[in-house]
DNA sequence: CTAGAATCTGACATGGATGTCAGGGACAAG
DNA sequence: CTTGTCCCTGACATCCATGTCAGATTCTAG
């Protein structure tokens, strides 16, 4: 398939598949005329590229653990499976902390249902906010506090 | 305290610092002299700050859910409570995404295991880019699981 | 008072994936 | 052949959190 076709079945700008070939992540034949061809694999592989760039890989990096998915059996390719332990160990710190920011969210939110839905609730003067603690808690461990700016 | 100490003690670059008060996501009061001095709660804003850009959200993404951090009582930060809503959403979309990938790393990971811990396997030929089933499920898909690294 | 450390503002630099534009071929269908 | 669509290369633009540098001022300890 050409270059057209692989972006529109995998999302990819044509300009990122250029790219992603400038980086050696992905190849291409070419034709008589000097078009790109790709073999239907490429659309499993750019996902693959999209994935890790999702993940916050940068070019050099995903082309330093590709040798590693290309040919697991070249023994060369040591430094590329090492390579790919620590994004893999990295990336799982990474989540880690997402989701601990998603809960910081969650319970933001809660503590804001909890103002909302008391329609009364004279206090702007949230001094003293009445969950406290759970404040405290969402804002890692320090009080937050300051009465915001009245915009 | 003053900029180099909550530098110090949040891990942000006084640099930072600066542009976070630019974007208006922290606050300070100045000394006589002109230099900036926090509230020791702004050690907890800080980290926040950090977690939310940690979490992908741009400055203005930031500074426009404040409003429900700051001031969950007042009713004009509805729409803070929408953005921050469609933040949350958005991050676990991601996490989610960050979790396939992880887990397309472990399955590689322990395909390459296969390789080298069998010592055999002249198949250094791997001229055509060999593919296994396996392979492919990694590559395009889904397939969670994997065998967890050895850690 | 003074030296040295810290801070201030303002400006320019950076990196990295991607967008966009220009000018020129490639190629399928009529 | 012609036309319309796709593709090519190369270059420059963009976004945005940070780094970095310069020159001036403030603060602090001796």
């Amino acid at each position: 398939m050409r270059i057209g076709e692989l972006a529109e079945r995998t999302g990819a700008s044509v300009r990122s598949l250029r790219y992603y070939e400038e980086q050696r992540l992905l190849v291409s034949t070419r034709s008589a005329g000097g078009q790109r061809h790709y073999a239907p694999e490429a659309v499993g592989r750019v996902a693959l590229l999209q994935r890790l760039y999702a993940a916050g890989l940068s070019s050099t990096t995903i082309a330093e653990l590709l040798p590693c998915v290309d040919s697991p059996s070249e023994t060369n390719s040591d430094a590329a499976f090492e390579r790919m332990a620590q994004e893999r160990d990295r990336l799982s710190d990474h989540i880690t902390e997402l989701i601990r920011t998603r809960d910081a969210l969650d319970e933001l939110m809660a503590i804001n249902r909890q103002y909302r839905e008391r329609p009364r609730t004279g206090v702007s003067a949230c001094a003293v906010p009445l969950p406290g603690a759970s404040r405290r808690a969402v804002l890692s461990g320090s009080a937050p506090r300051g009465s915001a700016s009245p915009r």
